[in-house]
DNA sequence: TTAAACGAAGGC
DNA sequence: GCCTTCGTTTAA
């Protein structure tokens, strides 16, 4: 610190009255502007006051003021080194810079701003201002003064060493040594991280956090950051700033917010103590809340109702709305679909009966005997299939009554239920509904085509088939097969499917009836609503359009 | 927001 | 022409 003190910059450097710092030969703040440091004394100076335009520092390596150049001759300003060989003046660089065939490089060319961003205000300078003796290396990435600066030697252990060609690395990474990252200029992810030790954080913590009058350039890190001049602004940083500008605007704007809301309360009563929002209340408000108590908000909250809700519903009856329109015009479909599903379960049901008919009159056929020797005869018993459930071979003849008995086996070893039981007004004879009492369910299969709960009765000897004959494939003749039932093998458990043909179709009937009746209650639901109390209250059309009056569209009209 | 990848400038 | 490494873009 001693070192710092002796420094003609910290002789110069003194503040004003309102303890802002004073630079330059003008001793006035930093106003914002493009300001140069100089590499001996530190000191700042506006470029405008010095003649010293940012293009022209561009090409500038080490800048030293008039005073220091004064005081000591050798000290003469250095140049970039495509301007190394003539030491030109700063109005020649900035022709020469100007011109298509010398460019300043963009990317590195604050390289030389070591003399720009070097500020005072910086809380790093004075403790590297230790460091400022002998050549070191700067750049816009490093302050030359650092320890990982001075560093020449690359670790070869980090991963920005084994990424290197020379650590036999794939060359993707491209960066230096983390141990030559300069702790004072390297970018943030590179170093904060991974490589600011906790200390170091600490230290600069409680320096900007007690950093007052005494401590002179350090500063809060608000200070610090409006402190550094950038030479180059970048798309990047344009962009960067542009977000920060309208994340400050919108704090701002809270701030600002807070200020009025407080401001108001202050008014009527001073310091902390708020008045109840309550109608006609003068008491103060309860802690964390507006008003005094329960009553006056509910006070508060009816006057708003009874000034607010006629004038809406006024409104309301006004303007056509539109969603009802498209309401009622759904609830006109629904019902319609629901009167043409009703028509079709009316339909199922008559077929049902029906077919309750068609088996009771099969049951008064008699067997014939000559039909059974015929059938038999006719069938070719070289053929054989295979089961579709076990894999088994079998004789065609007996293929469906052993497909329909094996299908039935593995069924029964499984469940198929809902933990509702099915209520279904008026339907008779739809699912089996048996309670399961380990799985807690109900069995939801359809009652006639349920292996596991229900079996196939016994067959008497004298039973006869009975199932209606028809003349290709769906043509009835009024004959019915006189087969005996033990021994037919064409309309094996012919009843049991025709049976559950039905009930399917009308189970699938059910289900959409049902689908119509939650989709009919919930547009009546959204219809209710939408001109409820709290749908009044909160929701709002606007018509932007003064010269419309109806907002449906042409299509709609 | 951060890390990885990569084009390219500058130095030697 | 190679090496280093900065700054930007892209992907995660």
């Amino acid at each position: 610190m001693s070192d710092i003190d002796q420094t003609p910059a910290m002789d110069r450097a003194v503040v004003d009255a309102e303890n802002t710092p004073l630079y330059c030969i003008c001793r006035k703040p930093d106003i914002n502007c493009f300001m140069i440091g100089c590499d001996n004394c530190n000191e700042w100076f506006h470029g405008h006051c010095i003649n010293v335009t940012e293009k022209m520092a561009k090409v500038i390596r080490e800048w030293y003021c008039q005073q220091c150049q004064e005081l000591d001759p050798s000290l003469s300003i250095r140049y970039r080194k495509k301007n190394r060989d003539k030491d030109v003046e700063p109005e020649r660089v900035e022709k020469r810079s100007s011109t298509p065939e010398y460019k300043i490089d963009k990317r590195r060319g604050s390289k030389v701003s070591v003399s720009q961003v070097h500020h005072p205000s910086s809380p790093f300078m004075m403790s590297l201002s230790l460091l400022h003796y002998g050549w070191v290396k700067r750049s816009a990435r490093m302050c030359g003064e650092c320890e990982p600066c001075t560093r020449t030697e690359d670790c070869g252990q980090c991963d920005f060493c084994k990424d290197m060609k020379k650590f036999g690395g794939p060359n993707k990474i491209r960066q230096k040594c983390r141990l030559r990252q300069c702790v004072v200029r390297a970018r943030v992810s590179f170093f904060i991280f991974r490589w600011f030790t906790n200390l170091t954080l600490l230290f600069f913590f409680f320096k900007s956090w007690g950093s007052d009058e005494e401590d002179g350039p350090f500063y809060s890190p608000v200070q610090r950051k409006k402190a550094i001049k950038v030479k180059h602004v970048k798309r990047r940083d344009k962009k960067f700033d542009k977000k920060k500008e309208s994340r400050r605007h919108k704090q701002k704007q809270k701030h600002r917010d807070r200020l009025r809301h407080s401001e108001r309360g202050d008014g009527r009563h001073g310091g902390d103590l708020q008045q109840c929002l309550g109608p006609n209340c003068i008491e103060s408000t309860r802690p964390n809340s507006k008003y005094c108590s329960e009553d006056c908000g509910m006070k508060l909250a009816t006057n708003r109702i009874y000034e607010i809700l006629p004038q809406r519903i006024q409104q309301w009856q006004q303007s056509p709305c539109i969603a009802e329109e498209q309401g009622k015009k759904q609830l006109e479909r629904i019902r319609r679909e629901q009167q043409a599903a009703r028509m079709r379960l009316a339909e199922m049901e008559r077929r049902f009966h029906e077919l309750e008919g068609i088996i009771a009159k099969a049951k008064q056929q008699v067997v014939q005997q000559d039909e059974d020797v015929n059938e038999t005869d006719s069938e070719d018993t070289d053929l054989q299939i295979f089961c579709v459930s076990c894999s088994h071979p079998i004789n065609p003849k007996v293929a469906l009554r052993h497909m329909e008995r094996c299908y039935a086996k593995y069924e029964s070893q499984t469940s198929f239920g809902s933990i509702f039981p099915t209520r279904i007004e008026g339907a008779t004879r739809l699912f089996c509904d048996v309670y399961n009492l380990q799985s807690k369910t109900y069995c939801k299969r359809l009652q006639v085509l349920c292996p596991e709960h229900s079996r196939d009765p016994k067959v008497p000897a004298d039973e006869v088939c009975g199932c209606p004959l028809v003349r290709n494939v769906f043509e009835p003749t009024g004959e019915y097969c006189r087969v005996s039932k033990r021994k037919c093998n064409k309309h094996y458990c012919w009843e049991k499917l025709r049976r559950a043909e039905v009930d399917l179709e009308r189970v699938r009937v059910w289900y959409k009836l049902d689908e119509l009746f939650e989709q009919e209650r919930n547009v009546r639901t959204a219809m209710t609503n939408r001109a409820g109390l709290l749908a009044l209250m909160l929701h709002q059309t606007i018509q932007h359009d003064p010269l419309t009056t109806d907002l449906r569209s042409n299509k709609d009209r």
